[in-house]
DNA sequence: AATGAATGAGCGTTCATTCAT
DNA sequence: GATGAATGAACGCTCATTCAT
C-alpha cells in the first residue's frame, strides 16, 4: 500500500469507504460509491487498497489497535479494581463515541471479512475482551465487585458500553464526558460497587 | 401473500431466509440462495413474497410483534415498579435468546429496509422503548429507582439485553432462565434497587 | 446444463463461442460477443453454461469423443498394419477438416484451462495418442512399416495430420476425401510402407 | 526504439515477454507481468517498447528473418534438389528447436496482431513457404521427388516440421542433430526419394 | 403451485496506457 | 531512464426480478 508524505489519497478514500459501510453496510457499498467520494475512478482506488476487504480489514484493525492501546493504558494507569475499571470503561465509551463509524463497522461486518482476516481481528477482540474479564474477576477476588457469574457480567457490561455508538448522538443533551461517567457509574453499580469517584 | 392449508411452504422459505440473514446478512444473501434453503426454484419464492425486502420486512415485524406483546403482558401483571420492570427485562432476554436470528436481523438490517418499511419499523421499536423509559421513570417518580439520566439508563438497559443474543450460546453453561434472571439483576443494580425476587 | 427437446439454445450459444474462439482465441473474446452472437443477453448465456470456462471445455471434450470414437473404430476395422494405420490418417485427417473450429481450438487453448479440466483434456489427448503409437510399433514389430524411432515418428505424423486443420481450405482445389488418401499416402510412405490401396 | 551501449534492457523486457507470451498466450499476458519479469515498473516497459503489440511483432519478426536467412542459405548451399531440401528442413527443424518459444508465438499469435502487423508477417510468411514449395517443384520437375500434389506435400511437410517445436523436449532421448535428419529422412521418404546422405 | 428461461443493471476487478515528475 | 499515480474501457459474472407456461 503506497502513501505519499501525508497519506492524503489513502486517508481521504479510506475516510469515504467508512461513511459508506456505516451508512448502508459493507455489501451495500460499491466500489464505484467509495471512489465517487474520493473524487477519483474506481480503478485508481486499487492504487492504494488491493480490495475492498482490504479496505474493510484496514478500518476494523485500526479501531481495534487503538481501543486495545486504550483499555491497556488506563489497566496500567491504576492498580485499584474500581478506578482501573471506571477508567477503562471510559476509554471503551470515549472511544466508541469519537469513532462511531468504525466501531459500528467493526460491531457488525466481521462476516463480511474473509476467513483469514476474520480469525485475525476476532483474535484481537478475545485479547481485548480478555483484559476486561480479568480486571471484573481480579475485582472481585479482592472483594470489590460482586457478581453472579464474571462471564456473564463482562458480556453485559461490554456490550452496553459498546451499545452507545448505536444511540448516541453528538447533538444530544449530554455531553462525551458525561456518557462516559454515566457508564463507568452503571458497570459500578451493577458490579454491586460504590459508584466510583469522576476524574479531574 | 398466498398461504396453503398449514402455511408451511411460506414458513419453510421463511426460516431457510432468516438463517441465512443471520448468517451472512441481507446483501451478502441472495434469493438463489433462499430458495436453494427451501428446495424450490428461484421463481417460486416470488409466488409467496413479492420481493427480498418483503421478507425481511415480515421478519422484524413478526419479531417486534412478539416482543411487544410480551412487554405489555409483563408490564400489566406487575403494578411494582421493580417486580414490573424485573418482568420485562425477563421477557426481552427471553425472546432475544429464543429467536437469536430475528433478533440480529432486526438489530442490523434496519438500514436495508425501504424508506416505508424503515418507518414502519423505527415507529414500533420507540414504542417498544418507551414502555421501557415510561417505566424507569415512574419507578424512579415513586422513589423505587435512582438514576441519574432516564434516558441514557434506558438506552443502556435496552442494548445490554438486547445484547445477549449476540453472545449467548444456547449449549453454553448457563440456562435461558438464569440469564434472565441475572439481567434483571444487573438492571435492578445499576438503578439503585434491591435485586428483584425470582419469580417461581 | 439445462436443455430443451432440440438443445437448441445451448448449441446456438457454443456454436457461436466457437467461431469466436476461433477467431480471436479464447482470451479475445468477451461473453458479450458470444451472447452477441447468440442474440441473447450476457447473463443468459449462464443459465445454460456455468463459465466461459466450461463453453471451452465442453468445445474440447466434445471433440475429443469424437475423435477417439473414430480412431478406435478404424482400429477395430481393419487388423493389417497398413490398412489400419491409414483408415485412422483418414479418419483424423477428415474429423479435422469437418471440424476444423474445434480441432485448432483443442490444438491451441489447453493452456486456458483451469488445471483440473486441462488434465482431464490432456489425459485423453494422452490415450488417443497412444493408440496411433501402439498401431505403428505393431505395424514395425510385423515387419510392415519401418522408422528410426517410433516416437518420433508418431509425433510428426500427428502433428501433420492434425496440420491439415490450419492450412486447408474447403474451397480448395482438393476435396476432404483427397487430402485425406493424400496424407494417409504421405504417413505410409514415410513408414517406408507401399501406399495403401485407397477403400472405395 | 532506444537502447543502452548493450540493449541490456530491452533485450530483458523481451525475453520475459516472450516466456509469458509463450506460457499464456498474448492475450493472457499482461504488461504487469512483463514488467515485473524484467525487475522494473509498467510504466517503463513503454520507454523501450511503444505498446504490446510492439513486442509481439518484434519477437515474430525476429524469428520470421532467422528462419529466413537460414532457409536462403541452405538453399545456395546445395544444387541437388535432395540435399537442398534436406538442408532446409534440418535447419528449419533446428531453428524451431532452438527457438521453441519464439516458433510457437509465431505460430499461433498471428490473430493477435493489429491488420497492418498482419499483413507484414503474413507475406514473409509466404515468402518463406514459397523457398520450400518452388523447391520441392524444382525437384518434381527434375525427377528427384514424386508426389499427388506440390501444395499439399508443401504444407504437411512444413507443418510436420514445424510441429516438432510443439512436442521436443530438449531432455529428451533424441539430440537436436537427430531429430533434425529424423525429420530430414521422413521427408525425402514422403517425396518418394531416397534417404540423404547425413552431412558431417 | 411451480418453474425454465430470460433480462437489464450492476458488481468487484483488471486492462493497456498516459503523463508529470 | 524510470516511476507513482491516474484513468476510461472493458472484463467475467451475479443480482433481483419477470413472465409464459
Amino acid at each position: 500500500m503506497p502513501h505519499g508524505p501525508d497519506g492524503g489519497t489513502a486517508r481521504r478514500i479510506l475516510t469515504g469507504a467508512v461513511s459508506c459501510f456505516f451508512e448502508q453496510g459493507y455489501h451495500a457499498t460499491s466500489m464505484r460509491e467509495i471512489a465517487a467520494r474520493a473524487q477519483i475512478q474506481p480503478a485508481s482506488v486499487y492504487h492504494w487498497f488491493s480490495s475492498k476487504e482490504t479496505m474493510l480489514l484496514t478500518v476494523m484493525q485500526g479501531f481495534q489497535d487503538a481501543l486495545t492501546a486504550a483499555a491497556v493504558a488506563a489497566h496500567e494507569a491504576h492498580s485499584a479494581p474500581l478506578d482501573r475499571l471506571a477508567a477503562m470503561v471510559r476509554a471503551h465509551v470515549t472511544l466508541h463515541v469519537q469513532h462511531r463509524k468504525e466501531a459500528l463497522i467493526s460491531d457488525t461486518e466481521i462476516r463480511a471479512l474473509s476467513p483469514a482476516s476474520r480469525r485475525q481481528i476476532v483474535a484481537g477482540r478475545d485479547r481485548y475482551q480478555r483484559l476486561f474479564r480479568e480486571t471484573i474477576e481480579d475485582g472481585c477476588a479482592r472483594g470489590a465487585f460482586r457478581c453472579a457469574d464474571v462471564s456473564v457480567a463482562t458480556n453485559a457490561i461490554l456490550v452496553q458500553c459498546t451499545g452507545v455508538a448505536s444511540w448516541y448522538r453528538p447533538r444530544g443533551r449530554l455531553s462525551l464526558q458525561e456518557v462516559a461517567d454515566v457508564h463507568a457509574d452503571l458497570v459500578c453499580r451493577s458490579l454491586d460497587a460504590e459508584p466510583p469517584s469522576k476524574p479531574a
